[in-house]
DNA sequence: CGGAGATTTGAGATGAGTCAATCGTGGTGG
DNA sequence: CCACCACGATTGACTCATCTCAAATCTCCG
């Protein structure tokens, strides 16, 4: 849970690579990095909770963050998670002053820390920067409305199925892809319960995708296309 | 179906109040309606289908406009209802090339459109642009977050009495509202089929919920809140 | 090798979709 | 202004998908 500046190798690279970052003048780089830092946080730690007072939005240079909502009766629903070399809470820097889910680290991992009004103050000055944030704005917008059209058109082995296929290197034939993170993760991501996943996982066995632990074998890409 | 670039003042009203061009400068209005055009669709139109070019974003000034998708056996699911003042597809201006769902009338509808590549070059000189691009692309990402949140969390009558909450001007005791379009629409909107909506209604009569036709009233909206 | 946590499997309950028939309503034309 | 019609809305019966709870099994880490 310690915060500083220094960043390892791989943090930087993923840093720099992150769509936020990239393609952004050196000056613009500079001055964006002087508002970050760095923070490690330990496994199923909180990051934000709902209704805190929202002043710094997030890069994940390591592990992975759930976004979430809590009910009045305390069930949990992931809303996104991201991956190293994404950013959450971006929303914020023009929308609302409070965060409006919870975030909670879902492995030991590490964030880069954006404040949120020098971020935007930098916004009016470099308009690379400003078109970096509408084009993140403007991607998480895209992948989200695909998110609530995926939830209610298709079935649980069919968001299965199109999350495999999506990582897929191939166009057909045989393919192998190693899941990044638990399957708990993976469920809450596509809106189901684990128990709904292991179910979709068990249909999806006869259309030939075959999985061991976090490793998935399909016997032909292209058969499992229709699903 | 006629396009033509004269407005009545209606519609000229509410454009000017739409988030989109509140707040910008005199000149920086100016610029947008110059690249603006208005076109009439009759109800059940086409805007745009998923994967046309995308070269022009919308905003309603009158009348409705659906976003959905479509499965491949034809189902469609709503992703999006928008009414007067608000703008859709705007997330084009710097993601992705096409459209990515189909946009459809569901009345009678008057809207405003504006050339993509057109804004884009306006918001690289006009800074109050941009970041009306950038409060619109947050607005939209939170609320879009909200409604994958909604699915996931609530059950029909949940999300109905959520819809009425929302639109109640009071805290508690007696309401009444008007639904602003047809049933089918609310239920497309909350994901739900219109069979759905109709019974999660006649739940919602236990928790003093009397509707007739568009008119909705409420006995208690307190008692609502604990559905 | 042990054990905690993750995953799988089973059984049952429930929410929501589909199809079909009926009912109500608003809009149109006489 | 009224009657009628077409379409939207409701209701019932049924099916299917997914959740929940509980128990069994697996797996990974120390």
């Amino acid at each position: 849970m310690n915060s500083n500046l220094k960043l390892n190798n791989r943090d930087r690279a993923v840093l720099m690579k992150t769509p936020f970052l990239q393609g952004l003048s050196a000056n613009s780089v500079v001055r964006m990095l002087s508002t970050m830092s760095v923070l490690n946080l330990p496994v199923r730690h909180s990051v934000f909770r709902e209704g805190d007072r929202a002043d710094a939005f997030y890069c994940v240079l390591n592990g992975y963050v759930r976004l979430y909502r809590l009910s009045h009766e305390g069930r949990e629903a992931d809303i996104r998670i991201c991956g190293p070399g994404e950013t959450f809470a971006e929303c914020l820097l023009y929308a609302g002053e409070k965060y409006g889910y919870h975030a909670q680290t879902a492995e030991n991992t590490t964030l880069a820390s954006f404040d949120i009004q020098a971020v935007r103050d930098i916004a009016v000055e470099e308009k690379d920067v400003a078109q970096a944030v509408m084009a993140s704005l403007s991607r998480h917008l895209l992948s989200t409305m695909e998110c609530v059209a995926n939830d209610r058109l298709f079935t649980a082995p069919q968001r299965v199925a199109n999350y495999i296929l999506a990582r897929c290197p191939v166009d057909g034939g045989p393919a192998a892809i190693r899941l990044p993170f638990q399957k708990s993760l993976l469920a809450g991501m596509l809106g189901l319960a684990p128990e709904a996943l292991s179910r979709a996982f068990s249909t999806l066995r006869k259309f030939g995708v075959t999985v061991r632990g976090r490793a998935i074998q399909v016997v032909d890409v292209s058969n499992l296309r229709n699903v």
